[in-house]
DNA sequence: CCAAGACTTGACCGAACGGTCTACTAGCCT
DNA sequence: AGGCTAGTAGACCGTTCGGTCAAGTCTTGG
């Protein structure tokens, strides 16, 4: 297990890449030179080119995602604790990262317009494993209206990719953590 | 004030771009075939090639859209309408325009390594501008912690926006109007 | 043992990329 | 008028883009 297959490789460095730069800033020849793959080998596995690569790629990187929430969540007592895990995981990985790493899906969905629509599915797919994932903890852990709260907290945690970013700051995601409180407890209506 | 100079055109029509598609989505000669200017203008009125157009087209899109904000909020009675107002009125543009337009500092944001660093000073100042004319309202509005109030709109609708435009459904939008009071104007301490 | 698919390899392609350059025009000042 | 600068105009440059293809090698079943 040592060696990966080409087309692992490919997808795993190809993730790598529109998560930090999206569809557009991603090459095909960056991909093929960072994962030591040649030309030939990326369109026997991807007939569809770079358009099938990234769908599979971003489809791979919201799995590693999903995988960090959970591993956040893993063991904490309250709804709120595990909410404020995954958000100060995240500010810690941005952070480590010197602000490279942040949502993968958000920085394709950005900049997709009608051309590449192709993406729009793997995006919705993604966030709606998320928040089935978000809304299985929730309702495991007594939360009324699990589901509506775990959008919410994706959203909340989104914005807070975004500013930390753009602001080079991982406190806009952890000035969120005391306010998850009353976003996990307050019923509207 | 019906004819607009070439440096004009050229600044209006790659906001539009980078709006929707982020910065490496927008190409050179699309920006000058959309705007009908000859490559030798752009490059006399922007010595430094794209990054300095997209600067400033970055700047341009940050006007335009402070510009909503006020517009969205004027007259309105209590904070909440005149948040309110702005969530509104976003999720109503998404909607107009196919989930073309959303916020154009997020999409150039998410997309930001170290290469293209020169365009988070931009970036930052645009956020600060915004988050300083919300807080220079909600103060008007007698709200205590105008600022951090300030910050964490932002953060909501930036989110907003992400799940908004992912999931091709501006109810990621509206369905935040109903937590403002809690999540936004509630103090915590 | 060999035929047939799966997979690798890199040369090659046309188009698009961002950027440079020279020539030209238009307006302005003396 | 002449000279000067701002701005227009587009041919041209090297590079990189995503994609194709013919020729290989490896692997597997009969």
């Amino acid at each position: 297990m040592v060696e990966k297959s080409s087309k692992d490789r490919l997808v795993a460095t190809a993730a790598k890449l529109i998560w930090q730069k999206g569809y557009f800033g991603t090459g095909i020849s960056e991909v093929l030179q960072k994962s030591g793959v040649p030309k030939g080998s990326l369109y026997h596995h991807f007939p569809d080119g770079k358009m099938g690569l990234i769908r599979e790629a971003l489809h791979h990187a919201s799995g590693i995602m999903l995988q960090q929430y959970e591993t956040a969540m893993r063991g904490t007592k309250t709804p709120e604790k595990g909410l404020a895990a995954i958000m100060e995981h995240m500010a810690a990985v941005l952070e480590e990262s010197e602000f490279r790493y942040g949502c993968p899906l958000a920085t394709v969905a950005l900049e997709t317009t009608g051309e590449t629509n192709a993406l729009i599915q793997v995006l919705q797919a993604s966030y709606e494993m998320w928040e089935d994932a978000l809304a299985g903890y929730l309702a495991l852990k007594q939360v009324r209206g699990a589901r509506d709260k775990a959008g919410l907290f994706l959203t909340l945690l989104e914005g807070g990719f975004v500013l930390a970013k753009a602001r080079r700051d991982a406190s806009f995601i952890r000035r969120l953590i005391p306010r998850l409180s009353p976003l996990v407890l307050t019923d509207i209506d």
